[in-house]
DNA sequence: TTGTAAGCGTTATCAC
DNA sequence: GTGATAACGCTTACAA
């Protein structure tokens, strides 16, 4: 392992004009730039990134905690901050955590022994208090309305579009909504808006029974419409956490040679588009984007992106040929 | 920022006990041990991970190299590392390449400068002999057939398996057959793959003006199908290389009112079992877990993981009700 | 323009 | 059990 030392001592020049050649500094002569260079190239030398950050102080490295890799309101954050990130030479180190406490605390840990210059929660199951506590050791970001919390955030606001997907179903005389969310109401801010938002439409909370929480994949989705079939409860509509997830739904229906439900999705994904479902878009790659930049800037304050309600394209007429 | 300097110093005891006192290790007497930690949680001092990378010459990072971060390849693919690097301590990183050559340099040249543990190429634009060349600096892993290139690898086994697709093909009686690809054949292995299977089969390559490349996503696929339907080119089936790529196709021709020609995806997505499509399922989670262990173990040896045709289910009756 | 030397904060070896 | 001290490999005042 040759170091900058042997390359002074080959050079015959100190560490530090060998270092200033490396970090192309000026205040070096092009000769003893070229005969230090010729010395590195011969002794086929690069500096040490480990031992560089450690005297930078700085690792140029953004933890990113998902509690899951295969949902897709976390791809498209994690779209977003690559992106972000590949422009301003950041590196992303994904952090898996499935909402586990011990897990996140640890990633908490690591921010604070410096393994990371930033942290961004793209969701947490510890507490904003305790998130918050941390920032103290480096800027922290989540990607949900903080509220009350002072905490950097970026995220999609919600309210607004639900409303209007609650009112797209009240215009068509829907009434028993089921709703399909991946976490309870208590633990997330996208489960409260949802119950919120109904409450606003139609005056009322939605019927404990028609909410299936903890559904995360398409089999979660095709269990709950298992469930709700098999209690029939009759559902005019059901507004799923994923269009993807509608998919595992209308399986469940189909399995038990029913029609489904209105279905509308969210995440605006290709299976949606398949189905003609009405979808919400959430603008996560731009929440993504927004949050690393509040990470790297260590700027404090909160950006919120509008959701979308998307209709579906009419379905082409086919011409059988 | 305090240092372990400073918790020898304010305890009374040296460095090298302290270090054990942080390390858990033996050789400490409980009082000493109590007396040091008392002074640790005071100063509520942490140990720097940088510094303590730097002296132990190991990051525990490994390098993940993407051209893209929103194709299923790369997605099922990381997914499957992820899952290897949790219950390893090892973190991931992501490193965006876009095939750009000078991108996948720097990842190579970060490696040498020991940034990463080891580094993964899910794809890459340079030639395999030239990462190869960078082995000397740690383990570098390859997610494709190297073939005669003696480099690790984990690669899913397509060409039985596109075989089979052919061989459906042909049994339903289809001679016109589209190809869609992301790269073309002399850059790609797995374009390679689906021309000879189909050489295989049907004794000729496929026609080059059926062969459509630079094809990701689904916008991609329906300019595909755009021209495959100006060109007036009477496809009987296409392989895509994607379920929801397929749904671009499949826009295409709904846009011009023609009935789509016999579709077969890849990936095994969701869109695909919407439309009822054959599809081929490479295991890509499982070819990443393979990468990850070939990686950190530094074990040389290719590890081929069998693809596999899969069917549509039968597509339920529905009852009205 | 170049050199000296003091950091950066650990771990590891070896002596006691 | 504990402590000196030398790595680890670089950056950066400050001096010359």
């Amino acid at each position: 392992m040759t170091n900058i030392r042997d390359i002074a001592q080959l050079s015959g020049y100190s560490i530090s004009t060998v270092s200033r050649v490396l970090n192309h500094q000026n205040y070096v002569s092009d000769k003893t730039r070229a005969a230090i260079q010729q010395v590195i190239d011969q002794l086929d030398y690069v500096p040490n990134a480990v031992a560089r950050d450690l005297s930078r102080g700085k690792t140029f490295n953004v933890g990113v905690v998902l509690p899951h890799a295969d949902h897709p309101y976390f791809t498209q954050l994690l779209h977003g901050i690559m992106q972000a990130a590949f422009s301003t030479n950041y590196r992303v180190v994904l952090l898996p955590s499935k909402y586990n406490a011990t897990l996140e605390l640890q990633y908490l840990e690591d921010l604070r022994q410096k393994a990371y210059d930033a942290l961004i929660f793209t969701s947490h199951g510890l507490p904003l208090t305790a998130l918050n506590r941390y920032r103290r050791y480096g800027p922290i970001v989540v990607c949900e309305n903080p509220h009350d919390c002072p905490i950097p955030a970026a995220y999609a606001e919600r309210l607004a579009t639900y409303q209007d997907a609650f009112e797209l179903l009240k215009q068509r005389g829907y009434r028993h909504i089921g709703i399909l969310a991946s976490r309870p109401a208590p633990v997330s801010a996208t489960c409260q808006a949802m119950v919120t938002a109904h409450h606003t439409v139609f005056g009322t909370d939605p019927a404990p029974e028609l909410m299936r929480t903890d559904v995360t994949t398409p089999s979660d989705a095709q269990r709950a419409g298992d469930y709700y079939i098999t209690q029939h409860l009759k559902l005019d509509a059901i507004l799923t956490n994923g269009d993807d997830n509608a998919v595992g739904l209308r399986r469940a229906y189909h399995q038990h040679h029913q029609t489904p439900p209105f279905l509308i999705g969210q995440e605006h994904q290709l299976s949606g588009e398949v189905l003609g479902l009405p979808t919400i878009d959430h603008h996560f790659v731009e929440v993504g984007i927004k949050a690393f930049d509040l990470a790297v800037s260590g700027q404090t304050g909160n950006i919120a992106i509008a959701s979308q309600l998307l209709l579906p394209d009419p379905q082409p007429q086919i011409k059988r040929v």
